[in-house]
DNA sequence: GCGAAAATGTACTGACTTGTCCATTTCCAC
DNA sequence: GTGGAAATGGACAAGTCAGTACATTTTCGC
């Protein structure tokens, strides 16, 4: 690399929003791959095709770009999820794909799962502090709520179904599979995440997340058995 | 804080082993706290009754300090776990426990969870290097094996459990459950993590798990149902 | 064309952070 | 006790990093 005329060098056309989608996109990616602290303002200056200067031009300083970059992270994934159909679908089918939806999706969306994991280190200080993220995410629970209601009605599911209770249980595995990977496989072994282990894994989360909506009646012996058991947990 | 005699202040005793303890608990909060990048070996310096010099003469730089807090959080959790004793309950009710205990103790130990997340952020590059830490894991599978085995003889579980695949459904609810309370409750509201609410979750996933683990009659309806549309997703 | 505002390039600073150097003190085996 | 090894104190060096000062170029309404 060399010989540029003053000409070339100082010649350039505008255009801010391509140089801020620009920013924010490379800024995604280091926040991700190195955390808040761990991310380099130059680093991130240096992968883009514009300057450091540019950077706190537009979001003032590394907090801020790094907000911004949290916020692209949840429009994206919210994008992907909007997609989703369930409407024309029974409730327990519907729960079943949107469970298995979920599942795949966090696995198709690390750089998402790591921004979430690197703002909860962070206390959710910088999410609790956008209102634009909040917002999209109580949204997010609608396709949810919209199952367990229509399947209450058809008499499918339990009446004291809980969709928060039943997304938190969804998106923990979910999130787990991918946030916890490299510390589980460093432990047991890659074998749990190659692609026919984790089919059994969703298939498993889906089984398990249909047992708890359904209605009691299949699961009465296997949850009285528990509650008798787990009132009383000393030995005689 | 002022005037010390010479003789105060250069007088001391010698006790590597406390030192290197205190050192290690500061150590621990303090990456727990701020990551690995985040924290500062001077403020953790600080905290202790030492000096930052010993921190390098006893642990060499700051990674190396880094890595024996994160052994420091896995035996510490440990030592709880072994506490626990199952040998004598019946399977079901052994794995009922086990599950309600794991997703207490996470809860009790924010502070391992949180070097798991640090260390998962690092791709648990620092997990993989500690020969420790991973003896110590694929030993706390034990117990679970165990349960496995003796409900499938009873008759009580499927056949195709798999231990681990167990464990990684109850780790993902009891690890997100700690680790992911900053962001759900941002958006969520922090309701899900009062007392009651947490018993409900955790009756929650005693329940999931029992479910997946039971001899396949008591789902066969939901099984089946969902097996069918699953594989032929779209409508007609 | 022109003037103001928006956008950009370059070089730099000041503070912070890890890690080390040198000297000194304590401990322990003999 | 004494000599060498272990342990410790205090100051400092070298590099890193977020953020800025200043100048320049582009754009766009008029």
């Amino acid at each position: 690399m060399a010989t540029k005329t003053d000409a070339e060098r100082r010649s350039w056309r505008q255009n801010p929003e391509a140089v801020q989608r620009d920013i924010l996109s490379v800024a995604l990616s280091e926040f991700a791959a190195k955390g808040l602290s761990g991310a380099r303002v130059e680093t991130i200056a240096s992968q883009t095709q514009t300057s450091k200067r540019m950077i706190y031009y537009y979001f003032g300083d590394k907090l801020g770009l790094y907000t911004k970059a949290l916020e692209a992270a949840y429009m994206k994934v919210r994008d992907g999820e909007a997609a989703l159909d369930l409407a024309d679908l029974p409730p327990d089918a519907a729960l079943a794909r949107l469970v298995a939806f979920t599942f795949d999706h966090h696995r198709e969306n690390p750089d998402f799962i790591r921004m979430v994991m690197i703002e909860n280190i962070h206390n959710g200080e910088n999410l609790a502090a956008s209102k634009v993220i909040r917002d999209m995410n109580v949204a997010a629970i609608d396709k949810l709520e919209d199952i367990c209601r229509r399947g209450q009605e058809a008499g499918l599911f339990r009446a004291d179904l809980d969709p928060v209770a039943l997304h938190w249980q969804i998106s923990a595995a979910s999130f787990f599979n991918v946030s916890n990977r490299p510390t589980f496989s460093a432990i047991f072994g890659p074998d749990l995440f190659d692609d026919t282990s984790q089919a059994r894994l969703r298939a498993q989360v889906v089984d398990s997340i249909l047992a708890l909506a359904a209605r009691p009646s299949a699961l009465d012996g296997i949850r009285s058995r528990l509650a008798g058991e787990e009132e009383s947990p000393r030995k005689s």
